[in-house]
DNA sequence: GCGTGATTTTAGATCGATCTAATCCTATAA
DNA sequence: TTATAGGATTAGATCGATCTAAAATCACGC
């Protein structure tokens, strides 16, 4: 195995000087620079990260734990955290905790030994601020994205469920709308439960009862939104619109509309939650609230960053607002 | 920062016999087991990976690339894999190479340098099996999921691509079609030709010509396949059945279908390619050939560990077939 | 009590980088 | 010619585990 002693020799340096040029320092002379380059080229060698990693304070590593790899809102927020991350040379690492305790602790364990530099977390819905607790002690900062503790001690990035959700059903009470169902999520009941009280903030603006309106609950797969869809429409009163609490959900409602012969944006109006990718290119376009992933994941990265500066600065929450995105779902109710 | 000596000292033992402990080595005593966990415990040690990995060979992770984090056939991918290597104490890295060949090596240059025991990627396409040479110099095992490099000496897990899509075609000769159309993928051109020479196939073993069938390709979103379909609906001769790609490119042509007034399954047959979850509770539950993605990432997973074991094995190739699960979208084709 | 073999434990070298602080150049000014 | 500042380079200690081979301990029969 080539080490920096075989390329030091090669390019009649020291190691130091090599381990500088590995690190692109700006110690090192252009000339130096290119002769050691050549060196390592011509050698094969490849950088051991572990011995780096065991001699310096950095791994230039921030793990990335979400419980659920298959929604495409977490491919978004991906992509914006390594916006941040990238160009300073961190390297992010998924984990999916596929909404299990178990793995979730398994990866922040696994994280912790290999001494990533941040984390940031999607949690468990129930997930404990105990579990964190190794990593403040030794100092790894903890970034929650999306999902939140109450009052732990963690930054935050995520939007406004409650506002948002207020919002998107404002939208059908403005468009006339008077019975109008929610279908919420029994996957990430926490998120849904807020999204549940602003739903119910809007209803009671409009001087409705909450309590009256039609309630159903599902889980992440178009299966149980189909069904979930069919038993709210028999519900009374029966519903002109549907409130879902997030896009795919609100797909899986399409198909439970169109199975029973109607036409999601005439017959019954539709607002979904997150405007992932495919719900401006579904059929009807799905009307939604935008929740930006890409940029909460670059707000994530930004905290993480800032963090990493100084440890020593307070908690820091940033909530963006949700933006509704009207397209063909939601429409005035049908007269009779 | 605790060490392995800190512990040591405190539970009245030798480095040497925490490091065991922290292996669960069945070489130390129950009693000293024991005693060391409890120092561990009392001190809040955490277990330094960059050290170990410095010193051992192994560092009981392996890295897996994928090409498109969102498409979900990965998520059951990553199931299988680690199905068999999460119980052998193997972690799993993923990381997103987004179709792009820089992301790609990036990604290949930091798993080497982190020194992976092993490295399951499934490629952009028109990657070179020379962006592999450091891993085979240094002895690192590649192993090619779902896609590969035709005659790479690395070991292969996927489908039978070609005879699948002859079955799905068949599938919709026996029900009578015979003006078939294809949606092919923009995004894995190499599949997608493949996918198309099965079609062939198909179309030649009933007597047909497969060059007069209409053909159409786009990318892996619904608004790309809702416009292809409205494309390849206006050909002639005029499809009464369609054989799409893959199950994302199908939901994007039944949506295009119902845009066109067209029931797919009543009006015009469809058949997808993967069996996604999605596939059985979309509205109605779409024909497709179910490739097993998780079964195929159990068999990398174990290609993986057989070569772990002996790097001197001949090239293995695990060519699985795809099975036809018949649901709702194909059917005869209507009579004039 | 002692030899024997099996089971446990350990000392000390080692992995390959980075860090610190010192040294070596080189160019310019006095 | 020499002093000096600043840039470029380096020697040697160090990070915290694992490995090897040897030593210590234990169990047991004679």
């Amino acid at each position: 195995m080539i080490t920096l002693l075989d390329v030091a020799k090669h390019a009649g340096v020291s190691r130091a000087t090599v381990s500088l040029v590995c690190r692109n320092s700006p110690l090192v002379a252009k000339k130096t620079r290119q002769k050691v380059e050549r060196a390592i080229a011509e050698l094969g060698y490849v950088y051991n990260r572990s011995a780096a990693n065991l001699r310096s304070s950095l791994t230039h590593t921030v793990g990335l734990i979400i419980p659920d790899i298959a929604n495409p809102i977490y491919s978004d927020l991906l992509s914006g955290i390594e916006d941040v991350l990238n160009p300073l040379g961190k390297a992010v690492f998924i984990a999916d905790s596929n909404e299990s305790h178990e793995r979730q602790s398994h990866f922040l364990q696994r994280m912790l030994e290999m001494r990533v530099d941040g984390l940031i977390v999607s949690m468990v819905a129930g997930t404990s601020s105990d579990v964190f607790e190794p990593y403040t002690r030794i100092g790894v900062p903890v970034i929650q994205v999306l999902r939140m503790i109450e009052n732990a001690p963690f930054d935050y990035a995520g939007i406004n469920n409650r506002h948002g959700s207020r919002t998107a059903t404002g939208h059908l009470l403005d468009l006339g709308h008077r019975n109008i169902g929610f279908i919420g999520s029994l996957t990430s009941p926490s998120i849904s439960h807020t999204r549940y009280l602003g739903f119910c903030d809007a209803i009671q603006d409009h001087g409705l009862s909450a309590e009256s309106m039609p309630v159903v609950a599902c889980r992440h797969t178009y299966a149980s939104a189909v069904m979930a869809t069919r038993q709210i429409m028999s519900m009374s009163p029966k519903p002109t619109a549907l409130v879902c609490h997030n896009d795919p959900i609100a797909f899986g409602a399409t198909l439970g509309l169109y199975e029973l012969g109607l036409l999601p944006g005439q017959d019954v109006s539709l607002i979904g939650f997150d405007d992932v990718e495919a719900a401006a290119s579904w059929r009807p376009p799905l009307t939604t609230m935008a929740i930006g992933a890409h940029q909460i994941g670059r707000n994530a990265g930004t905290l993480l960053v800032n963090r990493m500066k100084d440890n020593d600065l307070p908690v820091c929450i940033m909530v963006s607002e949700a933006i509704l995105k009207k397209r063909d779902t939601t429409a005035p109710p049908k007269p009779l």
